[in-house]
DNA sequence: AGCACGCCGACT
DNA sequence: GTCGGCGTGCTC
């Protein structure tokens, strides 16, 4: 007899081997083998028994034979191997690497099955009130997906412990994916009375042993609950129950970095529908995607959340066109009110466009932009700690002096526009020179989690009066009672090349806004004050403005509604560049049949790139369904090569119109 | 991914 | 003369 071994390694097919007499009867699809591969021995997984009839060996001269099987049982009690092949075809990624991010990191030997501890006296947690039918809906077992709507400064550590608990009766488990590591000790703490001693943590960044630890308490059903980033998805848990996943929104959820490609959100919806469990999205600000899957049925959606704001008076909003205040990095209204707001012993958060000095250097006289030569976008001004001004690219970081003279025209007066972190510390200083000031931005964060803490530890304490940060301030901060939050640039999030952009900026002023007491103003200067984002401000509403972007999505065909499959091609042979492009095309020509409103756009290609040597262009295929966008993705994965052509095929690709 | 082979630059 | 950089190629 023959296995059909799967490896997780970047390759596009699978590999045969002899199966020894003695293992033919114990040997299953869905467990692991040691086998010879090239020059060692490696892990892989079978995915088929066949007889040797079945298999066309005539490729290669001679067949090694597995070394041994490394478990009689199947670590999954679901059909793994069907869910990464679905992932491969979703996102396009080896099939062995998808099945591998299921079981690359168990251990070679399995650790022996200890007896599951007695559970012990648990604590009752106190139960929010809004939860009550969510928690009875879960409490009946019935398999199904939720949508969780969180009150915007809820303490998901209050929440999340009754929703594990009314699930998890018996020896069920459950999975809480975190969009962060940070998040994982306060709901770790928070589950540990109800769950004693059976709280499993999950990260990338886990020492070996503790991971192994954290992985055999999934499999051997130890840990009733596993808090986990999202590789975490992928644990081998005895009996899944629930996979709740808390902030829902969040793009961390998509791996986009290093293969396998996923977005855990949909895996874990997969997956769970597999088991028979139960699945909760829950976020403050759902994505329009699950806003979406709630509309059609998909997901039950549950509103954790009063759907008014309290009577009294609400933070008010003020929409600031910076077309009036020409120069100014503060528009008269906000430093007027910034003053009053720190004259009085009240705390302001100011969100910058972007982190650094500021995000574009163009020449007064005559417009050019200062440009990455490596990789093309507009470089960021940036200023060291001794004031010296550096251009910096924040694709790539590639660093280059500030240049003297314009290549151009010649001219020797820059402007820079758009204020980052560190320009708008500078003028708030100006501006209010006895102010303490904390700064909180990506430099902040990657610099080490101690600084970070300190900065907000320090904003949050009272010592500081202004708080400047991105976006990523606002996850961070719990609830202060703010009285002042500014936007200083909001275009460089609604001009960005992303269908997104509206939905983002939204949740980020929604967020923003629900930091301010009663009292509080919310000020965001902008010069695109037409946007339509900010016609939904007035009510400040998520589910209204979630409802109005559903339906745009509907109306132009972007996501839920369709499924996106980005395909670009780069040469220095603008023919054979035309003939892959064709290539491309005519593979797709199944789609747009009648009652398939599936569209193809492009060619696009970046302004300035037709003068050059070096050609490169791309099409956007909005496929109808997500059938239609794996079959799209697949003819683009295995089209003919042509020499002098890269081919770069990407599933549901982010940031772009 | 690993691991080997292979071909140029700088070191004991 | 070797050590070692990483480009290329292969894995049943």
């Amino acid at each position: 007899m023959l296995a059909e071994i799967s490896f997780p390694i970047p390759l596009r097919r699978t590999f045969y081997y002899h199966l020894p007499e003695e293992m033919e009867l114990k040997a299953a699809p869905g467990l692991r083998v040691l086998a010879p591969l090239s020059k060692r021995e490696a892990v892989g997984m079978i995915i088929r028994v066949l007889p040797e009839k079945d298999a066309d060996l005539t490729k290669f001269k001679e067949l090694k034979t597995i070394t041994r099987l490394l478990e009689e049982e199947p670590l999954f009690p679901e059909d793994a191997l069907a869910l990464a092949k679905w992932m491969s075809g979703r996102w396009g990624s080896p099939s062995g690497l998808c099945l591998g991010a299921f079981y690359s990191h168990a251990p070679k030997d399995l650790p022996a099955p200890e007896p599951l501890p007695q559970p012990g006296l648990a604590a009752r947690p106190a139960e929010p009130p809004e939860l009550k039918k969510l928690t009875e809906t879960l409490s009946a077992g019935k398999p199904g997906a939720y949508l969780l709507r969180l009150a915007p400064l809820e303490r998901r550590e209050l929440v999340y412990p009754a929703v594990f608990a009314s699930a998890l009766g018996g020896g069920a488990q459950g999975l809480l994916l975190v969009p962060d590591l940070t998040f994982i000790p306060a709901l770790a703490a928070a589950l540990e009375p109800v769950f004693p001693g059976r709280v499993g943590i999950w990260h990338a960044r886990l020492t070996p042993k503790k991971r192994s630890e954290a992985w055999a308490g999934a499999f051997s059903g130890k840990s009733k609950v596993v808090i986990a980033t999202r590789s975490g998805v992928f644990l081998p848990f005895k009996e899944l129950r629930l996979g709740l996943l808390d902030g829902e929104h969040e793009e961390v959820y998509r791996q986009e970095e290093a293969e396998p490609f996923y977005h855990a959100r949909e895996v874990l919806l997969k997956r769970i529908k597999a088991l028979g469990g139960q699945a909760v999205l829950a976020s403050p600000c759902p994505s329009i995607e699950a806003w979406g899957g709630a509309a059609s049925g998909e997901l039950v959606r549950f509103d954790a959340v009063p759907s008014k704001t309290p009577d009294g008076p609400a933070p008010g909003v003020r929409v600031l066109d910076m077309a009036g205040y020409p120069g100014d990095i503060l528009a008269r209204p906000l430093a007027d009110s910034l003053r009053r707001v720190v004259a009085a012993g009240g705390q302001a958060l100011i969100i910058a466009g972007r982190k650094g000095y500021a995000s574009r250097l163009f020449c007064a006289n005559c417009g050019w932009m200062k440009r990455c030569q490596a990789c093309g976008p507009g470089m960021t001004l940036l200023k060291t700690a001794d004031g010296v001004q550096q251009l910096v690219c924040r694709r790539c970081g590639k660093k280059e002096p500030k240049p003297v003279t314009c290549p151009k025209c010649a001219g020797k007066v820059f402007r820079d526009y758009g204020a980052g972190t560190q320009k708008t510390q500078e003028a708030i200083s100006k501006l209010l020179p006895a102010a303490r000031i904390a700064r909180f931005d990506g430099d902040v964060l990657r610099g080490s989690l101690k600084t970070m803490r300190a900065e907000l530890e320090s904003f949050s304490k009272g010592e500081a009066d202004v708080l400047v940060g991105t976006r990523i301030a606002l996850r961070e901060l719990g609830a202060p009672r703010l009285e002042l939050a500014a936007f200083i640039d909001a275009d460089s999030d609604l001009s960005s090349a992303d269908f997104r952009a509206s939905e983002k900026a939204f949740r980020s002023f929604y967020g923003a806004w629900r930091l301010l007491g009663a009292k509080g103003e919310l000020f965001i200067q902008t010069r695109e004050a037409e946007h339509y984002v900010f016609s939904r401000l007035a009510e400040m509403d998520y589910p209204s403005f979630a409802d109005g972007e559903l339906a745009a999505r509907r109306d132009f065909l972007y996501p839920p509604f369709c499924h996106i499959v980005k395909a670009r091609f780069a040469s220095f042979d603008r023919g054979a560049l035309d003939a892959a492009a064709a290539d491309f095309l005519k593979a797709l020509s199944f789609l747009g049949g009648p009652g398939d409103e599936s569209e193809i756009l492009g060619p696009v290609t970046t302004p300035g790139e037709e003068k050059r040597r070096f050609h490169s262009e791309y099409y956007l295929v909005k496929a109808s369904s997500e059938k239609a966008a794996m079959l799209c993705l697949e003819k683009g994965l295995t089209l003919p090569q042509r020499p002098g052509v890269k081919y770069f095929i990407e599933a549901d690709p982010h940031g772009f119109h």
